[in-house]
RNA sequence: GGAGACGUGACUGAGCGGCCGAAAGUGCAUCCCUGCUAAGGAUGUGAUGGGGUAAACCCAUCCGUGGGUUCGAAUCCCACCGUCUCCGCCA
C-alpha cells in the first residue's frame, strides 16, 4: 500500500503513476475523499470518547443522586460514541480499501505504458546457429522424452493437464540446477529457507496477491488455506508485523518451495511441455532492506541472477518492464529471458522486483529510525526454477540427442560433461 | 480426536471492573563515579492514528484476534487463532 501521507503532500505524483500504469488517476481523488472523511470521523469520535472517559471519572467519585444523574448522561453518551466509532472504523475500511487499490509508483526510467513496451537492457551471450551446426532443433519436451527425464502422458493420466512427472536424469537435472542455485544465493549472503507452501488468507492478502491475481492462486475451502505461488508469500509473510533490526545490512533469505498456479487465464498458451505448469519447484531470492538502499540491492539482486544464468552459459537478454506490466507491489521490475530455440523467441527465466515500502506497508514491517519507525523495504528475485530446464534442454542439446552440462551442474550429477538418450 | 493450562511492552513477570499504557526486574541509551575493566549510582526507554509546532506538547486507540456485557474492560462472557501438558491415534 502507498504512504498516505506521500499522497497527500503530492497527489501529483501518485496520479502520474496511476497514468503511466494504465490505471484511473480519479481514484487519487477518491482515496483523499475517503481519507478526509476518516480523519473528521476519528475525530468527532475522539472527541465524543474523551467527554466519555472525563464523565466516566466523575461516575466513580460520585454518590447518590448525583451519581445517578451523571449514569442517565453517561448512558446516552455511550450510545453516541458507539455510533461514532462504528461511523469512523467504517470509513476508515473504506479509505484502506481505496489506497491498496493504488499501484505503487515506478521508479524513475520505468517505461510507462503495457506489456509490449518493455526496453531491452542488453542481450548476453549469443544464441547458437543450430543449421551451421547441422544440428536439427528439437523442442525441449523432445529431447527430454529421449532422455527418459519428462513424462507429460503420466503427468496427465494422474493430475491432469499441465502436470508432469521428472524421471530419471530429468529430476536429477532439476535437483541440480535447484542446488545450484541455492548454492550461489547462500554464498551471496542469501539465508537458506525452506518455506510453508500453504498459507493462511491474512498472508496471502497481506502480499497483494489476493487483487489482481486471486484467479491464479488455488484455495483450499476446507481449511481456508492457500497454496502459494512463489516463496516470495511465506518470505514476505516471515516478519510481518515485526520490527527488524537491519543495522548490519539487509536481512537476506533464499526460499526453496514447490509453487502451485491455476494458470486460469493462459488457456492454450504454452500447452507443450514443462513450460507453463501447475506446480514447480524455484528457489527465490528475498531481502528486507532500508528504503534508500533497495535500488542497489534491486541490481545485485539482477547480477546474481545473470551470474546464474551465465554458470548455465545461457544466451539470455534483460528487460526493464513497463509500468502497466509491473505488478502492483512492484516499483521497478528486470526480467530475464533465455533464449527458446525450437520457438525462436525469448523466454522469461527470472523475474526480479523492487517493492520499496509498499508490501512491506501493507505486512507491517518496520524498522526503528531516528524518530519512531518507518517502513522496509522488499525485494524478490528469481534464481533457478523447473522452468529453467526448458531453456537448458533446448540451447545445450547436440546432434545426436545428447544434451552438453554446464559444469556448475556436473557436481550434482556425477560429474558427467553429457547427458546421453535411452534406446 | 479427547481433557486441561496459558497468551501483558525488546525479554522475564505482576496486575481488586474506574486511581492501568500498565508494578518490578532484565536488557538497552545517556550521564556520574572510578588509572582501564568489572562493580556501583542517576535519568530515560512501546506502538499506531489525529491535532499542533521550530520544538515542546495535547487527544484517542492498542494487554493474541474478533465480538459481547457495562456509564466504564488487560480484568467478566463467547468465538476464533496460537503455545504448552496429558491421553488416544499415526509414524
Amino acid at each position: 500500500m502507498i504512504d498516505l501521507k506521500l499522497l497527500r503532500a503530492e497527489p501529483d505524483l501518485v496520479r502520474d503513476s496511476q497514468r503511466s500504469r494504465g490505471d484511473d488517476p480519479a481514484v487519487v481523488d477518491q482515496v483523499l475523499e475517503a481519507d478526509a472523511q476518516h480523519r473528521a470521523a476519528l475525530a468527532d469520535f475522539e472527541a465524543k470518547r474523551a467527554e466519555q472517559k472525563s464523565l466516566g471519572k466523575e461516575v466513580a467519585k460520585a454518590q447518590g443522586d448525583e451519581k445517578q444523574a451523571l449514569l442517565a448522561r453517561t448512558k446516552e453518551l455511550a450510545a453516541a460514541v458507539k455510533q461514532a466509532q462504528a461511523t469512523a472504523d467504517a470509513a476508515a475500511a473504506r479509505a484502506i480499501e481505496l489506497a491498496r487499490s493504488l499501484g505503487n509508483i515506478p521508479e524513475p526510467g520505468v517505461p510507462s505504458g503495457g506489456e509490449d513496451d518493455f526496453t531491452v537492457l542488453r542481450h548476453e551471450g549469443a544464441p547458437r546457429d543450430f543449421a551451421a551446426e547441422g544440428v536439427e532443433v528439437k523442442d525441449h519436451l523432445a529431447i527430454g522424452e529421449g532422455l527418459k527425464a519428462i513424462d507429460m502422458e503420466r503427468g496427465a493420466k494422474v493430475s491432469g493437464a499441465r502436470f508432469y512427472f521428472l524421471t530419471g536424469i530429468g529430476a536429477r537435472l532439476e535437483l541440480a540446477i535447484l542446488n545450484a542455485a541455492m548454492n550461489l544465493a547462500f554464498e551471496r549472503g542469501f539465508s537458506p529457507t525452506i518455506t510453508p507452501t500453504l498459507v493462511r488468507p491474512e498472508t496471502m492478502a497481506g502480499t497483494g496477491f489476493l487483487g489482481k491475481h486471486a484467479e491464479e492462486i488455488y484455495y483450499l475451502e476446507r481449511d481456508d488455506m492457500y497454496l502459494v505461488g512463489t516463496s516470495e508469500v511465506a518470505l514476505a509473510g516471515y516478519h510481518a508485523d515485526e520490527i527488524i533490526d537491519l543495522t548490519e545490512g539487509p536481512l537476506r533469505y533464499a526460499g526453496w518451495s514447490a509453487c502451485y498456479r491455476r494458470e486460469a487465464g493462459s488457456a492454450g498458451r504454452d500447452t507443450r511441455g514443462i513450460i507453463r505448469v501447475h506446480q514447480f519447484h524455484k528457489v527465490e531470492m528475498f531481502s528486507y532492506a532500508h528504503a534508500e538502499d533497495a535500488s542497489a540491492e534491486h541490481e545485485r539482486f539482477l547480477s546474481i541472477e545473470e551470474e546464474m544464468l551465465k554458470a548455465l552459459e545461457l544466451p539470455y537478454r534483460v528487460i526493464d518492464t513497463a509500468a502497466g506490466d509491473l505488478g502492483s507491489s512492484a516499483a521497478r521490475k528486470f526480467d530475464c529471458e533465455a533464449w527458446l530455440p525450437s520457438q525462436e523467441r525469448w523466454m522469461e527465466v527470472t523475474s526480479t522486483s523492487n517493492c520499496t515500502t509498499y508490501q512491506a506497508r501493507r505486512l507491517n514491517i518496520r524498522e526503528r529510525a531516528d524518530k519512531g519507525t518507518t517502513a522496509v523495504a522488499t525485494i524478490n528475485g528469481t534464481i533457478g526454477t523447473t522452468r529453467w530446464l526448458v531453456a537448458l534442454l533446448e540451447n545445450h542439446q547436440q546432434a545426436d540427442g545428447s544434451v552438453y552440462v554446464p559444469e556448475i551442474l556436473r557436481p550434482y550429477l556425477g560429474g558427467v560433461e553429457y547427458l546421453q538418450p535411452v534406446a
